[in-house]
DNA sequence: TTGCCTAATCAATCAAGAATTGGTTATATG
DNA sequence: CATATAACCAATTCTTGATTGATTAGGCAA
């Protein structure tokens, strides 16, 4: 243990005469036992104290680098896809969408509630199902850009993103077009409405209510598929 | 542009033939142009009408592929970052992780909640913030995961590494330890007894109350050092 | 036995170059 | 003039070797 005392402190010093900056990587292990003058076993405990302290990190492959260790990158949306399911991404719109209307309602100008009614109006139009998803695709973006708050809007961004790559496969046919009393246009126009009102328990509670509609909707679909 | 028909016509037969998936790749142009003994230029001709008409995809590099393009990939977590500053970066935490809070609380094992509780507990004795801070990601993480979604955790992950990414330079030094009397400490542990509780309310409210607190002494903080 | 050093080996990562592929241009050929 | 053919370009993927942290086995001394 002496050694062992021996090599940590052999490594603090380095480490302090260096004076190296957060996320500079130092030497490879089987340089750096000889650079200090201890064997490789003595190095590693050294540095998994201070890999435990918190004070640097290591990767296999890459190398040993000061300060803590970086997030790790976040996984490609094919590859969160890959791993979710049309449940687990209704659960999430679920969770987080009517939160977005709430910061929507508190932080919405009327120029984004005028494009909102803009975009219901156009979503009425539509004369096929292609055409009004790209419609509803927006009015939703729409709210979560109503936060006015870019980190959030990236994650609407992203679950989105993982929500058309999970129900890639079902497409509707470019045919038929929206009845006339389509469900979501009813509660679109709710939840606009209570976005305009400043009514952050409505804005909440529509956009959960639509988003349980279209649960419900998604569940007729797939029974009468089966 | 009877050859050119000829072509095209070719081109929908062999798809025909082939009935071939969504997303299936077809050959290269050097070999598919022989394949329907065709010259490349009029393949590339019959290739452009249905690429035009959403038929398929192209991209240099890649292939030809059956379907719509894929939806162009999400911005990396440095460039919300970049567009992001920590008042939005808080302000999204407060909107997101109470509703991760209350999932936590609906879906938690046992074994979650007793990984929360060991991570309460080695929290308690960190000895540096760096430490604590390590342990204090931990347990939020723990909240995510109990939520058993996937796409949830992902989310949380993303808005966890954008904080990160925020806050980058501001850290604590490494001598100073969290007080015995943190106000984390018993807010986190108020948390995790919502949890496992199975309290919804509770569980949301603790993890607002939390942020909340973490706000106030970050703008505590702030004013100190001003 | 115990502890440590050395060496070999493993698995993850990276880097550089070859090969592949859609896109473009030049030349020839009829 | 139109088009086939070939050559070249740029983006992407694949392959191969080297690098690096982690792990294991053997030897050696106290």
């Amino acid at each position: 243990m002496d050694e062992a005392q021996g090599a940590l402190t052999q490594l603090r010093a380095y480490l302090a005469q260096q004076n190296l900056n957060a996320n500079a990587q130092l030497p490879p292990e089987r340089e750096f036992c000889e650079v200090l003058g201890v064997s490789r076993g003595e190095l590693r405990k050294a540095l998994a104290v201070l890999e435990e302290n918190g004070e640097l990190w290591r990767h296999v492959g890459k190398g040993t680098f000061v300060g803590t260790r970086p997030f790790e990158e976040i996984t490609g949306v094919s590859d969160i896809a890959a791993a979710s399911n049309p449940r687990e991404v209704m659960h999430a719109r679920l969770a987080i969408e009517p939160v977005l209307a709430r910061e929507a309602a508190l932080n919405a100008t009327a120029a984004d509630i005028a494009e909102m009614r803009q975009c219901l109006k156009a979503s009425r139009g539509a004369t096929t199902w292609r055409q009004y998803e790209n419609h509803d695709n927006r009015l939703h973006r729409l709210v979560a850009e109503a936060s006015h708050n870019t980190l959030l809007i990236a994650l609407f961004d992203t679950l989105n993103a993982v929500r058309r790559a999970v129900v890639w496969g079902r497409l509707r046919n470019n045919v038929d077009r929206p009845p006339a009393d389509h469900h979501s246009f009813r509660e679109h126009e709710a939840l606009v409405d209570a976005i305009a009102d400043r009514d952050l328990a409505a804005a909440t509670a529509a956009m959960d209510r639509h988003l349980h509609a279209v649960q419900a909707n998604l569940l007729r679909f797939r029974q009468a598929a089966e």
